[in-house]
DNA sequence: CAGTGGTCTAGACCACTGA
DNA sequence: CAGTGGTCTAGACCACTGA
């Protein structure tokens, strides 16, 4: 059994829906006769057709049967790989070089940094991002030392990057990202070795695990130098 | 049955997983012992674990068994809403200023052009998404004759908007995005009113119908007015 | 109220692979 | 080679809902 029946009948429909064979709105044969159709039991075809419906690609309704659904093409799958493996995918070395790092309370009043604390302190880090030894990226980084307490022996952290480390020793399983273009201060162009008010791809990230807070951070990449790809296909969702 | 017990068994392991109860690596139970806990037939239990599966929270092996997921924690989904009801959401009025459009072959050598255009010809777009009359983004768009025929009565795509005209006629099933950061040239600037070389986020996305080219566009947006937002959730997938 | 999908059972045979 | 998951069968009862 190379190829399991009820992947065949999934793919199948799938082919005819992105071909548009079948459009939006076009009802798909009953359960019986898929059953006839590829001399299977039910739970054959129902597995294929809750595939399809877990991907967003049918819609079902009792009595009336299967449809295609209407596309609600809004959201795309961003890639967001660890910065480190990114660099080296390119042929290129990957250093992290550290410009500081401290604990203190967070800032009063600032919310997010009192939501991210949690009641403790705050794990304080600055540093940049170099590919071939030129800086690609400058990071600011805030660590809830609650939701991390481990994160006081340091010592390894800034000798790979601080993400990498984080994501081996508290993978997130929730976050955020913003992403906006902003000229670089003065102090930031220094650090990063561009022009003044060069133009940067500034990425903000706030990751949780369950409930918990764990890390905020923000990354100013160098703008003709970085970009963000995002992709997005029909068969996202249940099929991978 | 309010709540059906596959869900319930998923739903389960899902929070246990999520609040960290079971760790990256652990062991869940066997099939067996899982049927007798919930008192259920196999395929129930199977149901769920296939959902978990399917979400990526967890790993099956032959002989060996199920094991929550090490996280791989590098797609995010990124919302890419019709741009008109963006804007609308914020309580802003949308409208789309043409700049100019005209019907000519693909430049010779550029390969993305020729691509795009499949034999036959190229309808170029530009105009200027304005928010509460003041322009938000830069639009540059080359549509696919070939694919779009009913391109050529093209009286109303510029009275709303070249995107929701096109999501609307010929929805795509696949795109591609790519986000970066660059300076406004002086004559970007002066169509969007900005500062000469401000910061702007530049998206180009590319889109497909099955295997057919659809359109090539390239929105560039005021730096200080505009962000992206990407959400990631470990029970995206399947779960809806 | 009849057609359709949602769920579940109690089995079965097999493929894979690690103890 | 035995334990585990992958797939499939041939039924069943029920909930929902639109003809």
């Amino acid at each position: 059994m190379r190829q399991p029946l009820h992947e065949r009948i999934r793919s199948d429909f799938e082919a005819r829906i992105l071909s548009g064979a079948l459009a939006p709105g076009d009802r798909l044969p009953i359960e019986q006769e898929l059953m006839q159709h590829y001399g299977c039991a039910r739970m054959t075809v129902n597995k294929a057709l809750s595939a399809l419906l877990a991907a967003g690609l049918i819609d079902r309704r009792k009595r009336a049967g299967t449809f295609v659904a209407r596309p609600r093409m809004h959201s795309m799958v961003l890639d967001v790989p660890d910065l480190p493996s990114q660099i080296r995918e390119r042929g290129q070395t990957y250093a992290y070089e550290p410009i500081g790092h401290r604990s203190r309370p967070p800032m009063p009043g600032v919310e997010d940094e009192v939501q991210l604390a949690g009641g403790g302190d705050l794990f304080e880090l600055e540093g940049l991002h170099l590919a071939d030894g030129i800086p690609l990226a400058l990071e600011f980084r805030l660590i809830s030392v609650a939701a991390v307490p481990d994160i006081g022996d340091a010592a390894d952290i800034e000798a790979i990057s601080p993400g990498s480390w984080l994501l081996k020793h508290v993978p997130w399983t929730e976050a955020e990202t913003r992403i906006s273009a902003l000229d670089a201060t003065p102090e930031e162009a220094r650090l990063l070795g561009i022009p003044q008010r060069s133009a940067c791809l500034c990425v903000e990230r706030r990751t949780w695990r369950g409930s918990d807070r764990i890390t905020y951070v923000r990354q100013l990449f160098v703008g003709n130098s970085y970009d963000l790809v995002a992709r997005f296909g029909a068969t996202n969702g249940a099929t991978r």
